[in-house]
RNA sequence: CGGGGCGUGGCGCAGCCUGGUUUAGCGCGUCGGUUUUGGGAACCGAAGGUCGGUGGUUCGAAUCCACUCGCCCCGACCA
C-alpha cells in the first residue's frame, strides 16, 4: 500500500516511462491502491468541510438536462473533461468506492475471483472473436509506435477468453467465475444524459466458465442472485426484464433496468403476473383482425400524392391503417431486403436484426430502394416482388383484402391477400409492443415505462470459446468448448440512477449505503466556542464509533452550510446550535424524512448509530 | 451520419440583427475589510475576460463573411 514512498519505484517510474513526479508517486502506487481501501473505517485526519475540495454550485450548469447530472455538477462531485468524459471528484469517488465495495462484497460471496485486465488490447483478439469488425466505430482504435493495431477494451470477454483457452485445460479446474472493476470504452456516436451515456466508464464485468448448460444455468443463477443483493443494498428499485444479446450473441439475456425517465430503454412490464421484457424483446397478445373475402387478384389504383399510411387512410378508396402492408426496406448482411408490418405497427429494428442473426442494419437509401423496387418510400409493395428476401410480421400472416404500395409512384394495390400475392420467406414477431396490449403470459394489460440498463446478465455458451479455442478435456478425455457467462454492472449508473431516485428540490437523498459521509455535523456558528469544541468532540466520538463523518467548520451563515449538506445529501445532520446546546441538546436531522429532533448531547451517538443501523436494516438484501 | 442550438471572467446571462459611445456590461460566486451568524447576509473596496480558434472584409470587428474546433439537444445508432 506504500509503494509510492519507496524512492526506487518512483525513480523507475518517473524514468523509464517519463512520467512527471505528480504522476510517478500519486498515480502510480496511491490511485492504484485507492480501488482496494477499504472505505468506512477511516480513523485518521479529520474530515474537515473547510479543507474538503466540495466545488459546489448555485445554478444549474446549462448543458445538464437529466437531474442526476445537475445534482452531480452541483454537488460538486463531478467535472466534464470532453463529450462523454468526466472526471470524478472526492465525494463522488467516495460514493464509487462505497459501490465498488459492495460489488466487491457480492461477487466475493459467489465465488467470484477478482482480476485486473488490461484496458489496452492488441486488434488480435478482437479479429479472432470477429468482433473488430462488428464494433466497428463504436470501439476506439490506435496504433502503436511499430503500427501495430491495437484498441481500447469496450469489454472483455476477449482478454478473459485469452486466458481461459491457455490456462484452463481440463474439466477439474471448472467452474470458474471471474470478474474485475475496469474502464471501458466505448466511441458512443451521441454520448449524453451526464454520466448515464459516456465514452469512458467503470464497469463491474464478470465471466463465468463451466463444462455444461446445466453449470452456467447455476452460474447464471448465482449472479442473478447477487445482482440482486447489490442493487438492493445500493437502495434502488428495479426490474428485470429479458432482454436482446445484441452484438454479444448468447442464447439468453436479462437486463436490470431502474424505472427512471432519465433512462433511454423501453420496457413492457406486466403488473399483474410480473412479465417484464425490453421493448427490443417484449411480445404481446393483440385481438385478432377478421378480414372480408376480397378480389381473385390484386387491383391496382392510382393515389396521386399518397405518401404515408396516414394518406391511404384519409384517401377515398383507402383503407384503415390496420388493413395496410407497410413495406420497408432495409440493408443489411450485404443485401436489401423488404420487412413487411400491419400499417399502424411499428418495427423494432432490434428484433429484425436478432431475427436475421446479424448486428448491423440500416434502413435503404431512397437510391437504392428506387434502384430495386422502381418506386420510392410511399408507394412500395411487396406484391410480386422477386430476388429480394422478404420478412413479414406475424401480425400479418393469414391476411387478406389488404392495401399495399403498387412500386409504381401514386399507384397502390388494393385486395392483396399475402399468402396468395407475397412470397414471405420468413415470419417473426418483429414489432414494438404498446401500452394497454395484452400480456404474453396472463392477458393481463401491459405498461410500457421508460427504463435505464443498470446490469446485463448473459448465457453467452460457447460463442466465444469456440472462434477462441477455449476448450478443456472432459471426464471421457474429449475435447469441448467451455460454456461461458457474461455479466455486467455500470458502476456510475447505479451511482446516477440512485440520484434520479433519491432527490428532493433541495438536492441529492443518498440511500445510507452509498453515501459519501453518513452524518455531517454542523455547528451553526463556529466561531462560539461552546458550539465549536461540541462539534469537534462529537465528531471526535463518530468518528472513533466507526461512522463516516464529515464536520462542517467553514465559517459561514448556517443557511450556507444546511444548503450544501442536503445538496450533497449527507443522510444525517447534527447540528449544534446556540440555545438547545445552553439545555445540552443538540439536534437530529434526517435528510430523507426532512425531521429535526432534539438529542442530549451525551446519547447523540447512539442515536445517529441507531438511525444508520435502521437505514442499513432497510437496505439490507431480501435474499 | 441527418436536423437544431450554443461558445462573452468560476456559474448563469445581456450585448451581435442595425460594426464605432463599451474602458465589453449585469446577477451570483471569488478576494480584502467592517458589521453579522438557525435555511444560500448587508455595506465598503478589489481582482478576474486573447468575446472558442484561424483567416478575411473594413479606417475600425464580440458584432459582418469563410473555414475550423468544441459543447448541448432531437433523430439515427448503441451494452
Amino acid at each position: 500500500m506504500h509503494f509510492g514512498r519507496i524512492p526506487a519505484f518512483v525513480g523507475t517510474a518517473r524514468f523509464s516511462q517519463g512520467i512527471g513526479p505528480a504522476s510517478g508517486s500519486a498515480c502510480g502506487a496511491e490511485a492504484v491502491c485507492a480501488w482496494f481501501r477499504p472505505v468506512g473505517k477511516g480513523k485518521r485526519a479529520a474530515m474537515r468541510w473547510s479543507r474538503y475540495f466540495v466545488p459546489t454550485l448555485r445554478d444549474n450548469p446549462a448543458d445538464a438536462e437529466v437531474v442526476s447530472h445537475q445534482l452531480l455538477l452541483r454537488a460538486g462531485m463531478v467535472r466534464q473533461l470532453a463529450s462523454g468524459v468526466y472526471s470524478f471528484l472526492p465525494l463522488a469517488w467516495r460514493v464509487l468506492l462505497k459501490i465498488t465495495q459492495i460489488l466487491r462484497e457480492e461477487m466475493d460471496g459467489i465465488g467470484g475471483q477478482e482480476f485486473h485486465l488490461p484496458a489496452l488490447h492488441p486488434a488480435e483478439v478482437w479479429r479472432e472473436s470477429g468482433r473488430w469488425e462488428i464494433m466497428g466505430d463504436n470501439m476506439f482504435h490506435l496504433r502503436d509506435r511499430k503500427g501495430a493495431e491495437m484498441c481500447l477494451g469496450m469489454t472483455h470477454e476477449e482478454v478473459f477468453s485469452s486466458i481461459a483457452r491457455k490456462e484452463l485445460r481440463s474439466y477439474k479446474q471448472l467452474p470458474q467465475i471471474w470478474y474485475q472493476i475496469q474502464t471501458k470504452f466505448r466511441d458512443e456516436p451521441r454520448p449524453r444524459s451526464g454520466v448515464l451515456r459516456v465514452r469512458e466508464f467503470i464497469m463491474k464485468d464478470a465471466y463465468t466458465f463451466d463444462l455444461e448448460r446445466s453449470g452456467l444455468d447455476k452460474a447464471f443463477n448465482d449472479q442473478r442472485t447477487a445482482y440482486r443483493r447489490i442493487f438492493d443494498r445500493c437502495g434502488l428499485q428495479y426490474a428485470i426484464v429479458h432482454a436482446s444479446s445484441g452484438t454479444m450473441g448468447g442464447s439468453e439475456s436479462s437486463e436490470f433496468m431502474v424505472l427512471t425517465d432519465a433512462g433511454e430503454d423501453h420496457i413492457a412490464i406486466c403488473s399483474d403476473c410480473g412479465y417484464a421484457a425490453n421493448l427490443e424483446k417484449a411480445a404481446s397478445k393483440i385481438p385478432s383482425v377478421t378480414d372480408e373475402a376480397g378480389p381473385s387478384a390484386p387491383v391496382k389504383f392510382p393515389t396521386p400524392n399518397v405518401r404515408t399510411i396516414d394518406d391511404l387512410e384519409d384517401f377515398p378508396g383507402g383503407a384503415p391503417a390496420r388493413s395496410q402492408i407497410k413495406t420497408l426496406v432495409y440493408f443489411g448482411d450485404g443485401q436489401l431486403m423488404l420487412v413487411l408490418m400491419r400499417g399502424d405497427h411499428e418495427l423494432n429494428e432490434t428484433k429484425l436484426a436478432d431475427t436475421l442473426g446479424i448486428s448491423a442494419i440500416r434502413p435503404g437509401h431512397p437510391e437504392e430502394i428506387r434502384e430495386a423496387l422502381g418506386a420510392s418510400p410511399g408507394s412500395l409493395g411487396a406484391v410480386g416482388v422477386e430476388g429480394l428476401r422478404i420478412i413479414a410480421d406475424r401480425a400479418l400472416e393469414s391476411r387478406k383484402n389488404m392495401t399495399t404500395g403498387a412500386n409504381e409512384d401514386d399507384f397502390h394495390l388494393r385486395g392483396v391477400d399475402i399468402a396468395r400475392d407475397i412470397r414471405v420467406e420468413l415470419w417473426a414477431d418483429l414489432r414494438s409492443v404498446r401500452e394497454g396490449e395484452g400480456c404474453p403470459v396472463c392477458d393481463e394489460r401491459l405498461s410500457v415505462r421508460r427504463a435505464l440498463e443498470i446490469g446485463h446478465i448473459f448465457k453467452l455458451g460457447t460463442k466465444y470459446s469456440e472462434t477462441m479455442g477455449a476448450t478443456v478435456l472432459n471426464e471421457e478425455g474429449k475435447e469441448v468448448p467451455i460454456v461461458m457467462g457474461s455479466y455486467g454492472i455500470g458502476v456510475e449508473r447505479i451511482m446516477a440512477s440512485a440520484i434520479e431516485l433519491n432527490h428532493d428540490p433541495d438536492g441529492i437523498v443518498w440511500p445510507m449505503t452509498i453515501a459519501p459521509y453518513q452524518v455531517v455535523v454542523t455547528p451553526v456558528n463556529i466561531n462560539q466556542a461552546a458550539q465549536r469544541e461540541t462539534a469537534e468532540a462529537i465528531y471526535r466520538d463518530l468518528s472513533a464509533a466507526g461512522i463516516e463523518v464529515l464536520l462542517d467548520d467553514r465559517d459561514e451563515r448556517p443557511g450556507v452550510k444546511f444548503k450544501d449538506a442536503d445538496l450533497v445529501g449527507i443522510p444525517l445532520r447534527v447540528t449544534i446550535g446556540p440555545k438547545k446546546l445552553a439545555s445540552g441538546q443538540v439536534e437530529l436531522t434526517s435528510r430523507r424524512a426532512r425531521e429535526t429532533r432534539d438529542v442530549p448531547r451525551d446519547v447523540v451517538i447512539s442515536e445517529v448509530r441507531r438511525e444508520i443501523s435502521a437505514e442499513l436494516e432497510r437496505l439490507a438484501p431480501k435474499l
